[in-house]
DNA sequence: ACCAATTACTTGATCTATCAACTAGTTACT
DNA sequence: AGTAACTAGTTGATAGATCAAGTAATTGGT
């Protein structure tokens, strides 16, 4: 007698929602990468230039901006060398820590952010919320932020998880 | 005088709920990769295979079966030759109209299917419908849904829409 | 019946993502 | 102080995604 436990399928309600969402990331952010292509960019860079801009003096580690991006490393080593090539961003070595850089928004490097911004939003707001109401778009918040929070960092070490702490009392 | 709208920026809470989904898209979606990759296959592939278990017969022309799994022809193509070559699936030409193709899911590949749903409905579980209410994954359902039904088809002609359709009375 | 336009799908070039392996600097233990 | 283990970041090989251009069959207008 085998011990199989029996898949927990998807209800209706749950399908409906990963269908959506899987329509939504394979047609909708295509669409929006498109917006960035035409400025010779990936939303990858966006998501850099966004990050960066998001710090008090637009600097930041690379391993921290790589964790506000949602890259891994490599990722971002590779997608960084485009915007130093073109001085939308500077890197530095840190002082302080000799394995360690920093990556700087450049002032033109701030000017693209916020030439590129406006246009930007105006996409995800045609594809996304113009379609919701104000009560929609709080519970896609709630439930989407919740999901969001209980992901696992890529960063993190994959041992680093307590569910093998017994907590003997 | 220049004539420029102020950019309709995300308010709080979409700025919660897009960069929740960004999360879920950058963080989440390639651990379920992983679960595919250990089989030496791609999400992509394990769509095509629900698409064509979702048809009455388990065939589908190719042009549908690229919509089912939203991806475009070119892509498809591309990928079906990992599916052909080890006898998931089978391509034929469509007597019907000597253009097209259908594509059917092999006895092994409808067996492959059934062998991958279960470990995969179970990560789904995990990342996304484990951490919301029944009410909170409705919430979702509804608003997902509502955003994916207004994305437009990657297959249609960008010209196609009627946007620019006066209605003279 | 003809030919242009459209549809269905494929191909190949180019760029991007991923992963494992690597360098180098730092921390911690003894 | 010496060294093992770890952290930060880079590199290069491989495989996937995208896009434009291609082939071939079909439709529609005249």
């Amino acid at each position: 007698m085998k011990f199989v436990t029996e898949p927990r399928w998807l209800d209706d309600t749950q399908q409906a929602a990963w269908r959506a969402l899987l329509a939504i990331v394979n047609r909708g952010l295509p669409q929006l990468e498109r917006t960035f292509k035409a400025h010779g960019l990936l939303s990858v860079h966006y998501s850099i230039l966004v990050g960066l801009s998001a710090s008090a003096d637009d600097t930041m580690r690379l391993s921290d901006l790589a964790d506000a991006a949602n890259v891994s490393q490599s990722r971002l080593t590779h997608r960084l060398r485009t915007l130093v090539d073109r001085n939308i961003i500077e890197v530095t070595a840190d002082s302080a820590d000799g394995r360690g850089k920093n990556a700087t928004l450049t002032a033109s490097g701030r000017q693209l952010l916020e030439s590129l911004a406006p246009s930007h939003v105006e996409d995800v707001q045609r594809m996304i919320f113009d379609h919701l109401t104000a009560t929609e778009t709080a519970n896609i918040a709630t439930g989407l932020t919740t999901i969001a929070a209980n992901l696992c960092n890529p960063r993190a070490d994959p041992e680093a998880t307590d569910l093998n702490n017994p907590t003997i009392r």
